[in-house]
DNA sequence: ATCAAAATGAAAATCATTATCAAGCGAAAG
DNA sequence: CTTTCGCTTGATAATGATTTTCATTTTGAT
């Protein structure tokens, strides 16, 4: 079955908190682990509602934060006000493209890159634990190519 | 006298555009130039009411909208819900360090990273406008070095 | 001077997110 | 069993930043 290793994962990690394995949380991770792409708050509260209406969203706030914490979604900022989450267990780092036109978004990332980061950060003696990169711009579509 | 470039960009792009240069627009222009780094519009606000005390906030975010649109400010979000400006002309680009344990932020250029992200969003047929790279971890000082 | 358009300040509205709180529930102890 | 205690929850209020509204004022061209 899918998401199998993330859910054992959030279990364990509920359990190493103390916290319970609630059928709120379940259900919330499952339509969060159903869907690709980035995924608001107020998206997945709507989703999750189709399937048990009685979910409150403050629940689906509390159990993003639970999944940021447990290492399976990412927060991403695309700059409109809304936060978004990703997934992130078994996807590798990636930086995103943004289609200002069409607001289509694109995972891209570039070894080079990262190592130059990394490079840039000894270079001032900081301690890189993670960054976010966007770019924004136009794409293919949208310029009619 | 400083920022007299910036005044003139200012008064062009509102003249281009039928708006009028009033005593607010020039005042909070002033206070924005007067200060380095990133300025918050509360912050704005509070120093522009120090000489000015009949403006209202309302004004100051309208006018960072203008700046920005004039290209004299620009947006930056280190994340904590509230937007930043920064000055946009005669600044090269340049990314930001963010310390997550005191706050601070560091700004760094490399420009082979500049290059290596024209040539990526080049491979995609991206046509890239600007982009956005925040780095998070902790500074030298706070890592006791 | 006149008049329409633009600008303003105060206050209300909005939007995403967080905090509060009373009620529910579950596991472990008695 | 059943009591207890703490974790969860949903509803709702609160928050904080930003935007909108609106009545009033200011402006610049006629």
């Amino acid at each position: 079955m899918k998401g199998q290793t993330e859910r054992k994962i959030f279990a364990d990690f509920l359990a190493a908190r103390g916290l319970r394995d609630t059928s709120q949380r379940e259900l919330i991770l499952d339509e969060f682990l159903g869907r690709e792409s980035h995924i608001s708050a107020e998206e997945l509260y709507y989703v999750v509602k189709k399937r048990d209406r009685t979910v409150g969203q403050a629940t689906v706030y509390r159990v993003l934060k639970l999944l940021c914490d447990a290492g399976l979604a990412r927060e991403v900022d695309f700059g409109d006000g809304t936060r978004r989450y990703e997934h992130e267990f078994g996807h590798e780092h990636h930086d995103h493209f943004i289609c200002t036109s069409c607001g289509k978004t694109m995972e891209v990332v570039d070894p080079a890159i990262e190592t130059l980061q990394n490079a840039l950060a000894e270079k001032y003696r900081f301690s890189l634990a993670n960054h976010e990169l966007y770019l924004y711009g136009t794409c293919r579509e949208c310029r009619g190519e």
